[in-house]
DNA sequence: CGACTTTGACCGGCGC
DNA sequence: GCGCCGGTCAAAGTCG
């Protein structure tokens, strides 16, 4: 038996091309430097040419500016000519000060609406920040009410609340699919609901709060570290760049998937379990589907390391499943909605494997497939402020901005998904820093 | 020459 | 027990 691919027309060859894609630099409205920018880009006026005021389109009608230079006119006619430049001068100064005006006013409205956006931003973060503070609260009083009560059946921390999926799903109802599988043709509508579904039962099932202490610790770390973290990206290339190295150690032809199935381990330190599968989607060739398992035992490299610190928290709530709001249950898509919400991303925690597997289908932006939403990445997530003050925010923001525009390739994404793995699931010696940083559970 | 990829062989889990 | 299948090993080949 040889199941092993001999051809070389699906080479996994790690060489990306992300290099080749166009960045896409994003106008800054409010940039002193920026000459584009309306209010500040106005040259001086003393340095106004006539093919500025062209560009204006300022017209004199005067018809003054012929094969003469101004030299010669003044030879010709001295008075005549001086008096009617005198007029066009005037005439240019109010027109162009009619527009720095037009300008100025159309900047300010233009601040004040970034204010105002800036302002909502930060008061959702702030009403986010109250709300975990308010369940930490929470979380502390059944911590106490778990230790007295030790057969209970609440403390279902995030962790735990996989593991007892996991566990129900082997004690019997692995027909239940409880979310999206990546390689069957389900509507994601439907995995939406089976997802919140069985989510919610899960609560209903325990009277105490999900968010409660967690009593079995090593159970659900050991589930952790197995877990996997998938993404599903249309890519050319064989495999996307996620900052990591990796060696490449094995290929084989999976059943039911005309596409070899590649093999990689993290070769970024000695010893690292990181794995990573790659295949493309027997549905739609398009599809790049990532499979990471394991966590890393080393530090990362920066860019990685920063969307960590970002997103962390954003793994550890949409693991959470079902939260509560005022406007009543939210299922566990409604996070990565809000945070790649113009790709129109979905993740998925999905147990019916042995071990949970988080899925990021990052396959339904309609508009350039791999170019990651950087921007509205950060500025949505807003969960930053749980871990971090908010000068250092502020300061990472434009750091990651930067980062991220400048390679705009998936790197953030699946840094976002391996943070899970590593920042969050298991508190390496190594990783100890960034750990702290995502400290808050959530 | 070292790092990496390729690829056939091997191993263990699982279902029948 | 047997075969299938997924995952891994390791020798050979390739590349810079």
């Amino acid at each position: 038996m040889n199941t092993n691919n001999n051809s070389n027309n699906y080479n996994m060859s790690p060489l990306s091309d992300h290099q080749n894609k166009p960045i896409i630099h994003e106008f800054d409205f409010f940039s002193l430097n920026n000459t584009n920018h309306a209010s500040t880009s106005a040259p001086p006026l003393h340095h106004c040419t006539p093919s500025s005021l062209t560009e204006s389109k300022v017209n004199t009608s005067l018809n003054l500016l012929t094969t003469n230079t101004s030299s010669d006119q003044s030879m010709v006619e001295p008075d005549i000519s001086n008096k009617s430049e005198d007029k066009r001068d005037k005439l240019e100064l109010d027109v162009l000060q009619a527009e720095l005006e037009r300008k100025k006013a159309e900047n300010h409205r233009l601040r004040n609406m970034f204010d105002e956006a800036k302002m909502n931003y930060e008061a959702l973060q702030m009403h986010m920040l109250s709300l975990m503070q308010e369940r930490s609260v929470e979380d502390c009083k059944e911590e106490e009410q778990e230790e007295e009560k030790p057969n209970g059946n609440g403390g279902v921390l995030i962790p735990r609340q996989i593991v007892d999926l996991a566990k129900d799903n082997e004690e019997g109802s692995k027909d239940e699919e409880l979310v999206f599988d990546p390689d069957k043709e389900e509507s994601d509508h439907e995995n939406e609901r089976n997802d919140s579904q069985v989510l919610a039962a899960n609560n209903n099932t325990n009277n105490v709060s999900n968010f409660s202490a967690q009593t079995n610790v090593e159970e659900a770390e050991a589930t952790m570290k197995k877990a996997k973290v998938s993404v599903r990206a249309r890519s050319e290339a064989n495999m996307i760049n996620d900052a990591c190295q990796w060696r490449k150690y094995g290929q084989k032809m999976a059943k039911g998937n005309p596409f070899p199935r590649a093999y990689y381990r993290c070769t970024m330190a000695l010893n690292c379990p990181v794995k990573k599968q790659v295949q493309r989607c027997a549905e739609d060739k398009s599809i790049l589907v990532t499979t990471y398992e394991g966590n890393h035992n080393h530090a990362l490299p920066p860019a990685a390391m920063e969307m960590v610190k970002q997103t962390s928290a954003a793994a550890r709530m949409l693991l959470s499943g079902p939260m509560t709001s005022p406007d009543g249950l939210m299922n566990s898509n409604f996070l990565t909605r809000t945070v790649f919400p113009s790709s129109s991303s979905i993740a998925t925690i999905s147990a019916s494997a042995p071990f949970p597997t988080i899925t990021l289908d990052l396959t339904q932006s309609p508009n350039n497939p791999l170019q990651f939403p950087t921007q509205t990445l950060f500025n949505q997530s807003g969960f930053s402020g749980l871990q971090m003050s908010q000068d250092a925010e502020t300061s990472q923001s434009q750091q990651i901005s930067q980062n991220l525009t400048a390679d705009p390739d998936l790197t953030a994404v699946l840094v976002a998904a391996i943070t899970y793995m590593i920042g969050v699931a298991q508190p390496n010696d190594n990783d100890t820093k960034t750990n702290n940083n995502n400290g808050n559970v959530i």
